[in-house]
DNA sequence: GATGAATGAGAGTTCATTCAT
DNA sequence: TATGAATGAACTCTCATTCAT
């Protein structure tokens, strides 16, 4: 209303300043409230935990799916960024096993609703997205070309193995929050050329009783 | 009534012939419906689907939850069934990896809606999950006694391939079934005492792009 | 089936001894059955205490309303052997107060559905209710004559009493099993011909024939 | 409404005005849903009647329940007003005929689920109903010292009174809605002190603290 | 004739979404 | 614009009644 100069890119709308708080306070209450209800959380948690009211809420998302869909694309820009700079800085081949570390630690920043996330293909994201695994691409034939990962390996076999990461950290994240990090030092060990020690120390072995949180579905 | 010698589990009451076969097919539509339409399928559909009243399904399972337990206990049978022949007759340390891959092929099968099942273990099942786990145990040492996986793995890193294989299977079963035997064959990689060639040829790579189906939470 | 001589009045089917001996149980039943749970009990709980499959039930009571309607006569049978024998001798004119000592004995062993059976009358017990009142109306007449009872009370009036009798048993029975009594000890004293004038008019006797509502639980 | 000295009561919720309308509309078509359907109307009937949606019904009150609640204590207020109002002039001790007269016009006006409503006492209502009845013993012993009722008179016996008074008006509202004043009047010259002595022992005091069970619709 | 499993309409309740204030 | 009350379809579950065994 009162700014109409220096206007902001055509077609992206902008928000007022106080309009863009409360969307990034839904994401973050979001977040929270997934993390600690678990993926069938109401909308109306979300609205009350961000400190609004649910028309606000639908204001700015016209859909609980759409304000998935933005926690989905915060997750993406995140990883993007990690791998971003990891590309763009690797002499050695190691940026595949650092990428893989980072896509662990992020996810598990983020558990409790990451199976609610990772759906197919949003449209918005699709370009980030191949910009990712492209990235992921060259990481991996810089680690092959480096001795680093065995010379068969796909790319496809790098995002399976991000994929089992995702299941076991929505498993185990509230109960062994690195269980994660020992089961990727096995994927690793299975990556190289040879066989080598494992990087993580064992997770303990009560885990295996407990099972996994009631919502987790 | 004629034969008293090989009568019913005792505690088990006892139902009729076509009660019975009600019941088999509430839990066979159930694992159908729940495939289908994932973890937050109604009940109205399971009936429909197992051509039978809501009333049938609620006579034989008091309880939506209690009719998922079935389910989960079924799974656990399963899976108790193919570790204990595996654990009767293990001479050359090779059971560990047959366990890891019937796990995969038994989990596979029941895809849709492992993430409801495999909850926090429900009272009923602990006995049978303790046994499991103590099979499992076994086949370890047996293996490492063998040189056939490396001294330091635990049972918990067999615990975490099987969750991890839990969480690939149901991100990618409808799209490529196999994926998860590419995975699996990579972590055995890792859990080998030296680097060896991988089992399973490598799954397509257009499954990056496409992402998982979304009911998937 | 078997026996067709001797046969019993036509126009009421004869029930072979076990049936008969069902239906007896059925009743009885029924009586504990819903002065345990409620007027909301369910015919299941009756079968199951009166030891009869639903099936055995539903044959002997076309309707659950018809099991209701058969406790309803039962009550209305005791009713008036009750009052037939008071009003078959009663020189002194003491018969009206001993009816209504009766009544709520009667209404007081069966309470707990009495409210689900003292529906508008229903067609069947139409002549014996009628009956009753008769007898009552001349227990009436008899205890002015004698002076027992003052002379500007009405049929309605005792009626009124036994009405209020039973919401009162009702409320009171499991916690103060005789708390009628005491009621109906005052309202006595205020039939007696010494207490002071009634503060408002007669109540028109038709009411007395037609009964109370029907969802009048 | 201008006035903003006269707030609502501290720790109840203010409403918005549409609302508070919304509240007031639900209680009274519920008043006049049971009265008509019975106590076993369904909550569809009265959030139509009420012209509302079912979400604004459950909105409003959390429960079925909840909302027979609010009946019971929009009942326990009326009466509560009025007892104050008699307690707070009886300088002739003639309140406790008073009360009564509106104890019976209070429940006639709101006939038709009164069972539903005098459950044993909800912790809610406790106090109040508590007051009710310390107001009530009040004007009890004030009739006694002006000789307007029998020295024998306990509370208990008021109580039972009006209870039997409850039963009465259910029964009997639509067909005969002054038959209640009739049976009052005969009560009244029970309590008298002319009349003649009472033939049953009092009933504990206790009763009336207790209620009625909960099962008693 | 007796049994109890099967039926399905209808109950109370929830929740993503809309709209009056 | 922000609010939170209103909406109503859909959910899980119940129970009087029917019917195959």
């Amino acid at each position: 209303m009162t700014e109409s100069s220096a206007g902001p890119a055509p077609g992206a709308r902008v928000l007022r300043r106080d309009a863009a708080e409360n969307r990034e306070r839904l994401v973050h209450a979001a977040w929270e409230v997934f993390a600690e209800l678990g993926p069938d959380a109401g909308v109306e948690d979300i609205a009350r935990r961000a400190g609004v009211g649910m028309g606000t809420l639908y204001r700015r998302f016209p859909t609980k799916e759409a304000l998935v869909l933005a926690l989905h694309e915060g997750l993406l820009d995140e990883m993007l960024a990690h791998t971003r700079e990891t590309a763009a800085d690797d002499p050695m081949g190691r940026g595949l096993e650092e990428f893989l570390w980072d896509m662990g630690a992020v996810m598990s920043s983020h558990h409790g609703c990451l199976s609610r996330l990772w759906r197919s293909a949003p449209p918005a994201t699709g370009e980030r997205r191949k910009e990712l695994w492209d990235l992921v691409g060259r990481l991996l034939r810089q680690a092959q070309r480096a001795g680093e990962v065995r010379d068969d390996l796909t790319l496809t076999d790098v995002y399976l193995c991000v994929l089992s990461l995702r299941g076991l950290i929505e498993d185990t994240a509230t109960q062994a929050p690195n269980a994660w990090r020992r089961h990727l030092s096995v994927a690793l060990a299975g990556f190289a050329p040879a066989s080598r020690p494992l990087d993580h120390r064992p997770v303990d072995d009560s885990l295996v009783e407990a099972g996994v949180p009631a919502w987790n579905r």
